[in-house]
DNA sequence: GATGAATGAGATTTCATTCAT
DNA sequence: AATGAATGAAATCTCATTCAT
């Protein structure tokens, strides 16, 4: 399924396939497994001409982990639907979340997987984007508590506690689809969308679960 | 902090201490970036030996991950306070949890993020651990519905998709718990039972999240 | 300071810019280091455009050598005076020699260095012009012991080897004032032809020095 | 010529049959062209053990350098009559110099061709030896000119531009002899003490040569 | 007359792994 | 029980050189 081998094409589209290759080799092999070789030979050219367009095999690595970052969040940007209320807003961009790392399993392994795996600069490169999503969902959380009338408001080291595990299922449940077959984007939304919503909903209306007092260890 | 060079140990000692120092090195540079060389060098001994002892480096990985699995299961069930109900259970299972991990991030490094992405055999390796810990949950899960008198039970797939949000957030947050000075076990605890147990309490009441009908994608 | 790209240029002055480029790579680069690309681009035209005027790397750097070469030659063939005694023409020749390698570091360094260093074809390259210099300065050597009737002559060998000595000191002073600030090409040519002349004077009035007869090594 | 291939040597053993094969290739090549793994054959070795044992290319050239220095400046050293009037010194460490270079041909190239051709570290490198010869030189000068009793003493930059002439044209020579079979070291020797010591001589005794004054250039 | 696109061949360097003692 | 000596294989990267337009 390598690139028909076609010869003299424009440097931008000689580049993305070679975007494309990259991204296919390193979600399956890693970082440091995969090599250039066999990146060139599915792009179908020959390795100067990697070189000679993206430089390093750590520079095309970066440029894997910021193409697919972009197609990411631009996947959930346009796909959460504006307008709606809060709960809406969360459906929707998980929606889109899972429908888009379904659709690119590679892009995911990278971003998900091996940006975090391999040390700087790839993890400062996959944090910007993280963090993106983060603050996507932590407003999402702030929204959800202002239309709960909950007073006084949750404290904000809290905030970022929920957003995080909320981040942090969604990215399993990814992973999680992805590997296990007959699971649908749509489901994968659903259970955490059940799960999440419900449990803040909960928290909203001042239902926590307080931790026993006797504990001893910190 | 490499292992001061006695001569003449016996076998066991000289393994443990070459686990130990070949988890920091996996842990920090990843499984590829780590040199057999540099490895031995911490654990204070010759390279043939740790070949002598442990075969190959992919055994000396796998062997790795076997040890911290077992070690990070163990604390759990040894955390888990038997005979309580399953919100204690699950309370103190995650304490136990987030408290190794924080203690051992090297070995949580091996067994999180890099057995998971340097492909067979060390990914099943790592599910097997991890197989363990949903399956803790998922019949926490159970317990709790049978508590709540639901009926009819949650469906399977539901259940199994739960636990599996679940132990993402845990991951999540025991990986953010690692990376973010000032968050303790204690806390990480807390802000997922916060989330996670009253949203299983709301599913249990009945009260879930439905999706809107209009949805045209899968 | 590379050649500004203007488009459609006769010939000859391209080559010329080409040459001139090649000339300040291959002198502070040396021969091997030199990139092709990198003498196109400060010649301001393309690769393929350098190998369809020069060749080759091979012509390209034998090309600079002969024009170096030849540049030099008419430098001090142009400033030895004619008609005058013997030391004058040497003054005026050292004077015009000095000159011309403090105006063309480079191309003194292509000569001296670089022709010399890398092998077959480009050692005889330079070799040529060398024998050149040489036999011009054995010709004064000869000169200067008619006119002071030293009879018999010297033999061939030995001003063979004079003229050799010679020539040295003057390439070694000429690097040494290149690298030496301050020091001009009129001192280089006042302080060998002090060393020499002298000498010279002094072995054509017979006062040589004999070495001692006890030695026995060869 | 290469190395008997013996297996197992001590690792001092070793490292000088690698510098060997390393002086000789790096001499007969150049720096540049030459290959690690022509070196490592001649070595009679496999290449990463060149690579273990000298680290890279760099400091394998280096510690040719150095080599190749040390013994050049070892031989002159002992080869210089101690407790000779200055003429003698000179001989005896000219004769030292030229049966040196001619014995070690290869390592004369390396100091006076490569190490000079390739840039920095190997310049200073080599300028390094180079000047602790240029004064021993310019010691030799000194005494000369006060067993002359020659007043006032020769100014500094004269002397110093002196040696350097000297030094070159040895260095001149030397490389003439190794390339014109039939001249021998004790030949190179007297042409070139003949020539600079009578030099030397006419300028003690005051007979120097004077440079027309009706010049322009500088 | 001039160039963007492309590559074959080979460079240095690293690493897991094994002998021989 | 333990190691200094040694290597096969493969990685990243560079460069002189040529097509096709």
């Amino acid at each position: 399924m390598g690139a028909v081998k076609t010869k003299r094409m424009p440097r931008a589209v000689r580049e993305q396939q070679m975007l494309d290759a990259a991204v296919r080799i390193f979600g399956q092999r890693g970082y440091m497994a995969a090599s250039m070789d066999e990146i060139a030979e599915l792009a179908g050219v020959s390795k100067p001409l990697v070189y000679l367009y993206l430089n390093s095999k750590e520079d095309l690595f970066t440029a894997c982990i910021r193409r697919e970052a972009a197609a990411l969040t631009a996947a959930v940007r346009a796909g959460v639907g504006q307008g709606l209320p809060a709960d809406r807003r969360l459906w929707t961009g998980l929606r889109a979340f899972f429908a888009h790392t379904a659709e690119h399993p590679d892009g995911w392994s990278v971003l998900h997987l091996q940006a975090r795996t391999h040390g700087e600069p790839f993890v400062s490169e996959a944090a910007a984007m993280r963090a993106e999503i983060v603050a996507f969902v932590t407003r999402l959380v702030a929204v959800a508590a202002r239309e709960a009338h909950r007073d006084p408001g949750l404290p904000e080291r809290e905030v970022a506690g929920l957003a995080e595990a909320l981040v942090g299922a969604a990215e399993s449940l990814a992973t999680w689809a992805n590997a296990t077959p007959g699971v649908t984007a749509r489901q994968a939304a659903a259970t955490l969308m059940d799960f999440a919503w419900s449990g803040l909903g909960s928290l909203m209306s001042g239902r926590t679960w307080t931790p026993p007092a006797e504990d001893e260890t910190p």
